[in-house]
DNA sequence: CATTCTTATGACAACGATGTCTTACTTCGG
DNA sequence: CCGAAGTAAGACATCGTTGTCATAAGAATG
C-alpha cells in the first residue's frame, strides 16, 4: 500500500523517470512537466524510499557521525550541530556511539559503510585519533571530516578550536586579576586536548614571568571526583593557591563541592575557573568562569565541509569565548 | 568495488539464495554448507546491504527513536538504553530529535517511516502524548511502543516508572524526618510528570495528615532558573518551608544555588531534594537526595519490547530508587 | 534547407538483497 | 519396495529507485 514513484507518474500522466528528475532537480524538465509532477507528489503525500534510492544511484542521503565521549552535553550538542545542517541538506544522520578501545572498532565503522551506504561520515573526539578508523576510512576513499581532532592535521579535513589558546586566555584572565599561584588541573590523558591546555596554561606563567611550579599541577580525568581530589591537594599545599583552572567543568565542578566542604568562600578565598561551558557551569554556585567551546557550530561545520566539499582538505578554526561568571575574583588582600 | 551476495556465493560454490539462507539463518541448509559459506562471509568481510535487504525483504533492520526532549543527560540515557538492546538484535538505531510544537509533525514522521521503512519507533516523552503523531502511527499500523506516556496506556505498548508513588515517597522521606512544612516546586505544564509528582506530594501530605498549603507550592519550568526563582519566592515567604521538594534535579540546582547565595547552610537550615538522579545530581555541594528514574532501562525495555512483541499490547512499569544523599537531613532544632 | 546541437522525455537494465516456485535427493512408514 | 513427507538447494521474479541509452522535437548553424 506503499505510495511509489509509478502512482506519481501515473497521476501526472509522465514516466517514472521523469519523476525521477523532478525529485533530484535535474535539468531538462519543462516547467509545466514539472508543476504537474509536483502536485502530483504533494496530493499524494509522496516520499521516495531512501533504500530504493541508494540501490539505484549512487547516493544514499546519509551520512554517519560517529563519536565515543561520555559527556552526554558534549554529545548532545554535537548531534544537534550535525543534524541541524542535515536537515538543511536533505539527508539523514546515523548517530553511532562505539567504543574507542574495541579491537573490533575498524570492523565495525567498516560494516557501517558496507550496511548503510552513507555518503559521508564524522567524526568526533577522541575516535578522530583512532589510527585503526583512520586507516580504514582511508582505505575506502570515504569522505569524512573529523571535529576537533587530536593528531596529523595534514591527511583530512577538520574543525576545531585553539585549545592552547583558550587555556592561556583563561591563564592570562587570573593573572590580570592579580593571583600569581594559579593551580591547575590535567585532563584526562587519553584527550589530546589535556596536554593542549596544560601547555596553554604554562605558555600564559611564561610571559607573565611566573615560574612554573610542579605542586601547582595535578592529574585529573575530567571527572567530578578526580577535581575533587586535586582540590583537595592543592589546598592542602602549605602554600595554597589563590585560583585554581580545572581544564573541564565537571572537574571545576569538583573544585567547587570540596572547597563548599571547607566553608571557603568562592571566589574571595579561591576562585575558579573550568572549560568547555557545558550547562553544568551555570547550574553551579557560583556559577562558573570558564571557555566557552563551540561544539554545536564545530560540528554544523564538520556537516558543511562534507556536504559543500569538493572533497579538498579544509581545516577550520572556530573562536572561543571566555564566559566571565561568578567564581573567579581577585584574590583577597588585592 | 563492493563486496555482494555474489561475491561470497562463488567464494563458497553455492547459489546466491543459499547465502542468502544462511544470512539470515533460515532452516534446510546442511552444516557443511553452512560453514562453507560462514568462511566465505569471513574471508570476504561481507556486510550484507540494508537498502537492498529492505527493498527485497519485508524488513528494514532499522528502528526509530524519536524524541524532543531538552535535557541532554535524559536523552543520552535514553538512546544509551535503545542503542544497547538494538547492537544486539542487530539492528540500527535511527535518532531522530523533533519539534513537538511543530506543525508538520505528524508529516515529518510519516516521511520518516515512508523513507527508512523502519520496522519499528520508540517513541519517548513528550513525543509519546502528540495525539497527532499518535493517529499517523496507527493508521499506518506500524509497531511502536512508548516511554513514559503520559496519556492513554490503554491502546499501545508502553514502559514507565510510577511518577506519583515516587513523588510521594520522596515527600514521606522528608516528612519521616521530621519536616512539617514542605515546599513544593511543580514541573513544566507540558509535561504529564509534573502533574503526576505534584499529586504523589499532596498524597503524602494527606496521609501524613499535614494540611496542603498552597502558598508552599510554586510552579516551575524543569530549569534551573524557575527552580532559582521558586526558592526565592519560597524562602520569603512569612514562616518559610524546612524543605523543598524540587520535581527535577535542575530545578533543586537552583534551589541549591539561591541558598547558598544567602549563605543557607543545606540541609541543616533547608533540605533540598531532587528528582531524576541525572549527572547533575554527583556534581553539585551538597550532592542531592534525589529519585533515580531508571531512564536507560526504560529504554532498553522499550526496545525489548519491539523486538520481541508479538504486537500484544504490553505495559511495563520499572521500579525507582530514592537515593539518599548529603542534601537533605532533619530539620534544625529536632 | 540540410545538418548539428540542445532540450525533453521515455524504455529498459541495473543495483543487491529476499520471496516464491521448482526440482532433486533423503528418509520413513507400511 | 513404493509413495508421501521432509530436507536441501537453485532459478528467477521482485522490491523502488537511478543510470544509460535511444528518440523526437525544436533551435541554431552554415
Amino acid at each position: 500500500m506503499r505510495v511509489t514513484i509509478k502512482d506519481v507518474s501515473a497521476l501526472a500522466g509522465v514516466s517514472i523517470k521523469t519523476v525521477s528528475r523532478v525529485l533530484n532537480k535535474e535539468r531538462y524538465v519543462r516547467d509545466d512537466t514539472r508543476i504537474k509532477v509536483e502536485q502530483a507528489v504533494a496530493a499524494l503525500n509522496f516520499s521516495p524510499s531512501l533504500a530504493a534510492r541508494t540501490l539505484g544511484g549512487g547516493r544514499s542521503f546519509q551520512i554517519a557521525l560517529i563519536y565515543d565521549n561520555h559527556s552526554p552535553y558534549y554529545i548532545h550538542q554535537i548531534q544537534e550541530g550535525v543534524w541541524a545542517r542535515c536537515r538543511k541538506a536533505g539527508v539523514r544522520m546515523l548517530a553511532q556511539p562505539v567504543d574507542v578501545a574495541s579491537e573490533m572498532l575498524a570492523q565495525e565503522v567498516g560494516g557501517l559503510i558496507d550496511e548503510t551506504h552513507v555518503d559521508g561520515i564524522i567524526l568526533s573526539s577522541p575516535v578522530t585519533d583512532a589510527p585503526a578508523v583512520l586507516a580504514e576510512l582511508e582505505r575506502r576513499d570515504i569522505h569524512f571530516v573529523r571535529i576537533s581532532p587530536g593528531t596529523n592535521h595534514a591527511l583530512t579535513s577538520s574543525v576545531f578550536m585553539d585549545d592552547v589558546l583558550a587555556a592561556d586566555d583563561m591563564t592570562t584572565h587570573l593573572i590580570n586579576a592579580g593571583h600569581r599561584r594559579i593551580g591547575f588541573i590535567i585532563g584526562h590523558p587519553n584527550h589530546m586536548a589535556s596536554d593542549q591546555r596544560h601547555f596553554g596554561y604554562r605558555k600564559a606563567l611564561d610571559r607573565a614571568g611566573i615560574d612554573y611550579e610542579p605542586a601547582l599541577v595535578r592529574p585529573g580525568e575530567f571527572d567530578f571526583a578526580s577535581g575533587m581530589a586535586a582540590a583537595q591537594a592543592l589546598i592542602a599545599l602549605p602554600k595554597p593557591p589563590t585560583a585554581i583552572f580545572a581544564s573541564n567543568d565537571d572537574m571545576a565542578a569538583g573544585v567547587l563541592a570540596y572547597a563548599h566542604s571547607l566553608g571557603l568562600d568562592v571566589p574571595h578565598d579561591l576562585s575558579v575557573a573550568g572549560f568547555d561551558d557545558t550547562q553544568l557551569a551555570s547550574l553551579v554556585w557560583p556559577p562558573l568562569t570558564t571557555i566557552r567551546q563551540p561544539m554545536r557550530d564545530l560540528a554544523y561545520t564538520a556537516a558543511s565541509l562534507l556536504f559543500e566539499g569538493d572533497r579538498s582538505v579544509i581545516h577550520r578554526r572556530l573562536p572561543h569565548d571566555l564566559v566571565e561568571r561568578g567564581s573567579t575574583a581577585r584574590p583577597r588582600g588585592t
